[in-house]
DNA sequence: GATATTAATCGTAATATTGCAATGTACTTA
DNA sequence: TAAGTACATTGCAATATTACGATTAATATC
């Protein structure tokens, strides 16, 4: 009968905590190997990277310019205007409070008994 | 004209690395509240948990089965058939490995200069 | 064996994500 | 001002994900 089909393909954040949602948000982001790219790229080169993003990582600059979105609106990189192009990096703040989220998160006790 | 329409929704993942795949892979698992609150509550029961997910979680059993199913194919639980109803937990082993690959991502020294 | 309980699977509907061509925008330079 | 460069946005096609009703499978209990 699908009453609640207006809920189908679509997470019901709603019963879960905020932090919870939060994890999810962070992990979502991270569950692309794209991103995972650009943001590998970003630590390794350790300074701002100016435009050649696209010929880094194999896909086209449209799609490039969408995964570096995502990261923009999380507030995981940065980007500046600097004539034509644009220079990004790492928002040191706001990576290290998601990585304190989900070190909180990975880095639980592990139950000591072998239960199953 | 859309010549490479087969790859579209699809990630490509064979211009990215091994690693880059693993690490997008452990992400995506995590990138759903629903699965975060499971592993949540498995690690706060500190033991299986025998059945009671369902009840736990707002969601239908269906559904709950299936986010299981994603988390136990990448190894990071384990279940077993304990009379009519299966018990979980943690796989500690796995769950270690993925936790090193993760925190080696997360945790890449950040740019000394503000640079952008 | 019949019935109940628990969880997995199937089928399906709806939304989300991925990718890129085409286009738009902003700035630089000739 | 015209042309070029770099990136964003739009539009759209294809696949992926989420959710749940219905059903199935397996075990337990009567």
């Amino acid at each position: 009968m699908y009453l609640l089909s207006k809920y189908m393909g679509l997470a019901k954040t709603e019963i879960f905590t905020d932090l919870q949602n939060e994890i999810a948000l962070y992990a979502k982001v991270f569950g692309h190997p794209a991103r995972v790219s650009i943001l590998q790229h970003l630590f390794k080169i350790d300074t701002c990277v100016c435009g050649d993003l696209v010929n880094e990582i194999g896909l086209a600059q449209p799609t490039i310019s969408q995964h570096l979105k995502e990261l923009k609106n999380l507030g995981l990189i940065q980007g500046t205007v600097e004539g034509t192009s644009v220079c990004y990096c790492i928002h040191k703040e706001n990576w290290t409070k998601m990585k304190e989220v989900m070190f909180k998160f990975l880095d639980q006790d592990l139950p000591k008994a072998d239960c199953c």
